[in-house]
DNA sequence: ATTTACTGGTGCAACGGTGCACTTAACCTA
DNA sequence: TAGGTTAAGTGCACCGTTGCACCAGTAAAT
């Protein structure tokens, strides 16, 4: 029923279990090369592969990250899941899935069974400004990959943070923008409380002060209720957030989302209003996810290279578990416009 | 550095590792209450957990299954992915994410270090028609449950099926474009291959028949080559082949697409071509991905349940890897045409 | 008074690898 | 020829849990 064990490998090959342990180790010099060809054979032929949980077991060692991600579901994080896990199977690591759904319980729970099955590597992608739920483990070892957050006074000295800035992001958007014309610009937001969105919001006023417009005048719609959301619903919010914009009386020329799935919600609620998205409102989103291109018009956005930053943050993580390195640091990538038909000149 | 170990909890409320392990494995009835308080203070005072890799070396039992997956950076396989971990979570279960990239050598590999890892229970959502590349494994004790895929004949007997009746929703999709006057109708997929497109090609057809047409004058676009496609491209193709269809001699009305993303892209080709979608060109696509909604024009699509089948799949898995259930059998569940607004009437 | 049954535990040998410490034999050197 | 060195390979304790087999003490049955 189950696998083959080195006791028959060795027995196999007429050597003991020990010799057969050094040459998977990386220990071939200690044999001569005739018995390492019987027992390589040996293996081959009896189809033998290690029995990981008890070199875990053995080693406190184990070749398997944790991802953590709001949801899948996605295309985002699952574009940068499928990117993480590129760069983990690079290196013979294995990546295990968790959609925390943006609940802190949910995401605890998880780091912490995480810890249990012996994992000490975690690329966390949480929306939560605060880490205290997870610092009891980072002290006891656990090396955590912090993916689109800045750094904040009280994180732990490891840790390690890897994101765009969302400042520069926003504000290549805005000015974007502003230099189309429009002067009625509409920022457009789920949840206050995540802190790309605090970061995304100070580009969007920064780029205004700078064109001479008063932030205080800016039109910021951030759905109706402080309770959490699920991760697809935003483009629901996009939808809604257009509507209550266009009923107001200060209809924006304008909108900067707070990302694409936003965006493309906030298209569709334009076009539900019978006006065509990038000549009577131009739109402008944030990630550059893959349908960020095939949208009707196709969508003017901010890219974040995922998949530099998705190789970065297994490196990291990896260095941090193999020792090779345990200063902690954050990594700000630069973003770039991409501009596509969602945004025109103001009327 | 790690962890608490049962020895300490049992030293702690002073009684043998034993009695621990009765209390953490079901067996509390065999202390005192107040024996079993004790150990459970001391558990939760020193924030014990078992460790995992001790455990699954012990009992062979492992609480994680592995998702193979073409992509998860393909919204409709994010989708699944999230909603079999879900399922998976609510029983204890752990997911191990691999992305196959449609790629059968990356397919057997992973399928083989899951395996070594220990893991018992696979959802396996391959394209390929043959499981061949997995008997071996599968004879050993490897529970697989095919996803996406339906019986083939030479399938192992403990093989579970589960996936949407392809053949009804591609008639489904084909009849309603019948319906609105359209008698140019093409079919656009990528790799002839895959089994889903196949079946999906037969209710085309057979739909076409049953409307009293020739299926052999059906206009059909399959890619430029055998090569294998990267789950995202396939809405670059869709494009392409808007392109080539145009500049044919038998133009289509009306384009049913092998998925959402093809039709996410045979969109944005008509839109390339200065046509409207839904009024010069109908499309309609299949998944019902979560962009369908929001694209524009809202797209016509074939929607396959993914909750439900993502909740039986790992049901199925489950009652194999628990032995409450060992033979194999198909499930084909029934999709639902959801109209939208990529389709309209024949001119 | 002895046997039987039950209650509330404990002892111990695995599970499959790992890698340090050790042996054995051959070869070298003065 | 004693002493040292090296090459090739082995012995063994240990990683943390588990659960069967066992045991001591008490109560009920004979």
């Amino acid at each position: 029923m189950t696998g083959v064990t080195i006791y028959q490998v060795a027995e196999a090959a007429g050597v003991s279990p020990s010799t057969v342990s050094n040459l998977l180790n990386g220990r071939p010099g200690r044999m001569l090369p005739q018995t390492r060809k019987r027992v390589e054979e040996a293996i081959s032929q009896l189809g033998y592969r290690p029995n990981r949980a008890a070199r875990q077991l053995r080693t406190g060692r184990i070749q398997v990250i944790g991802l953590v991600v709001p949801s899948v579901a996605n295309p985002f994080w699952g574009t940068f899941a499928r990117h993480l896990e590129h760069a983990a199977l690079a290196e013979g690591y294995h990546v295990l899935l968790c959609n925390s759904e943006r609940d802190p319980a949910r995401e605890r729970r998880y780091i912490e069974e995480l810890w249990s099955d012996g994992i000490r590597g975690i690329v966390l992608c949480s929306s939560l400004p605060s880490l205290e739920h997870v610092m009891p483990l980072v002290h006891q070892g656990l090396s955590l990959v912090a993916f689109d957050r800045t750094a904040q006074a009280g994180d732990p000295p490891s840790l390690v943070n890897i994101g765009v800035d969302n400042v520069i992001g926003a504000q290549l958007a805005t000015r974007h923008l502003l230099e189309l014309g429009h002067q009625r610009i509409a920022f457009v937001s789920g949840s206050v409380r995540s802190v790309n969105r605090r970061e995304r919001y100070r580009g969007f006023t920064d780029a205004l002060a700078d064109a001479g417009l008063d932030p205080q005048q800016a039109i910021v719609w951030s759905g109706a209720s402080e309770e959490p959301y699920g991760d697809l619903d935003v483009a629901g919010l996009g939808r809604t957030a257009v509507r209550d914009l266009l009923a107001g009386d200060r209809r924006p020329t304008a909108i900067v989302a707070i990302n694409d799935m936003c965006a493309l919600g906030i298209s569709a609620g334009i076009r539900d209003a019978g006006l065509e998205v990038g000549r009577d409102i131009s739109v402008v989103g944030f990630d550059d996810i893959v349908l960020a291109d095939l949208a009707s018009p196709a969508l003017t956005t901010v890219r974040q290279p995922l998949a530099d930053m998705a190789a970065e943050a297994f490196s990291q993580l990896r260095e941090r578990l193999t020792g090779e390195s345990t200063v902690g640091h954050s990594m700000l990538v630069r973003p770039e416009l991409i501009v596509r038909a969602s945004t025109g000149p103001a009327r």
